[in-house]
DNA sequence: AAAAAAACGAACGCAAACGAACATTCGTTC
DNA sequence: GAACGAATGTTCGTTTGCGTTCGTTTTTTT
């Protein structure tokens, strides 16, 4: 139970920041920190927030994907793939968006976007953008596989096979030399093969890593992506057969 | 139950804005603040809004649903209900289950069931099932409903049609005195009403202040449902009603 | 380790918001 | 046209929120 406007603003906020300041709120709303703390105790004793010096946090645990998200996101340099992936979907658009980190990472970044309409077979993008109150979610339905908060399988196909998207989000497990795109999950390609399918514009976010990695199934080649969003520039080969290929390559 | 233009005004307002204030409505609909107060304190009572000092806010979101949810469900007799349903399904069924809190107190009832197969649209279902390895749970795709964590939408309504379930579990916002089952949300009573198609055995769970309510939208008569379980009595009327129907009535 | 600064929580008082009870208006029913 | 019920307005005692003050705890600085 919130007792005024402010604790739900207040709520929100942590949820987007991961953090919020006794100061900051105050003068904010332009009320004194005693208010605030008063807030913030109430918030913290009904477990929504964790009580430190100078302010609160969202508590970790289970209970809270997003900051967990945030975390993982920060230490690697997947929010600035993000970034520059977020910044080509304009407010307004239809996205679909897959399993994986890099495309949570992408979600974060998706909270200031206005009216987007998210389709995704990723529970975790769902809770993370529900944030976003101008933001329509659809969850494409389908069997919950418990490790990673996927949808995967026929029915999934099926649900994402009706949608026409101005834009896909994908990530994948791995990519090979010749630029074909890998996973570990035979379903979860099926999905992302969907999505391409059914796409005007594909974009894949994938750090270096990826390009270390191997797996054993095909998504598709590179020529079917519009753009990669990665960290570091590609092996010449990789460049030339982008080129070929009509692929944009962002580098952070 | 929306008694008048204004309350579905103000709901809309509301989850537009975010929040609404007693003043401002006041003024906009050239009434007195009192009332506003009464509209908001019916929206307050059907838990469509939640309210605060000086006016209103929607419900918090599906991300901390989970934690406010457990405390919630433990505090009424939902859980001797939710008991007594658990025991009636068996190892390996399969089961659809619907939004509300006293379907999700069942869930909490079948952490320990093994095998099962659960259908859900129902996101809070889906994370309390996962703490269970054994049981397959599928997820109704469809729009997100960020208020209660719901699916709803025809998408989902065709996802449910492609099963045959052997139980379904069911809330509803109210039931009629004579027996009629009710609903506020016109989209939930199509999945809800899908579901009794495709069970052999429909269950509905209803801790005794849904007899006091009033909703605008049937979903079906008692005598489509096998078994309701409840926590007082029923009226004279309403278990005789049940006796005609075949409807067998549980009561903790 | 001591001192200074910042943050904290408890207590008090005022003003705004609140809800219960009663009064009024208006449309329906008999 | 009298009786009734639902919706709204009115009044009033009660509760709640917020600013202020002050003594305590925590953090930072010296």
């Amino acid at each position: 139970m919130v007792s005024n406007f402010r604790q739900s603003e207040i709520l929100e906020f942590a949820r987007k920041e991961g953090k919020v300041t006794v100061d900051g709120l105050a003068e904010h709303y332009n009320v004194t920190v005693q208010t605030i703390r008063r807030d913030l105790s109430v918030l913290a004793e009904s477990g929504r927030l964790e009580r430190v010096h100078g302010g609160a946090v969202v508590p970790s645990g289970v209970v809270n994907i997003i900051y967990e998200e945030r975390r993982r996101t920060n230490e690697a340099g997947k929010k600035a793939i993000a970034v520059k992936c977020a910044q080509v979907i304009p407010d307004g658009a239809s996205v679909f968006m897959n399993i994986g980190t890099s495309t949570e990472a992408v979600a974060l970044e998706l909270l200031d976007h206005e009216n987007l309409l998210v389709v995704t077979n990723n529970l975790n993008i769902a809770y993370i953008l529900s944030a976003n109150k101008t933001c329509e979610i659809i969850l494409a339905g389908g069997i919950l596989r418990r490790t990673d908060g996927g949808i995967v399988g026929g029915l999934t196909v099926e649900m994402v096979k009706q949608f026409k998207f101005d834009h896909s989000v994908l990530g994948c497990s791995a990519i090979d030399v010749d630029g074909d795109l890998l996973d570990f999950d035979g379903q979860e390609v099926m999905v992302s093969r969907t999505a391409i399918q059914q796409s005007r514009n594909v974009m894949v976010v994938a750090d270096h890593i990826k390009f270390k990695r191997k797996a054993p199934l095909t998504i598709c080649a590179l020529g079917d992506v519009d753009i990669l969003f990665t960290d570091r520039a590609l092996s010449d080969e990789l460049a030339a057969n982008c080129e070929g290929f009509k692929t944009l390559v962002v580098t952070t």
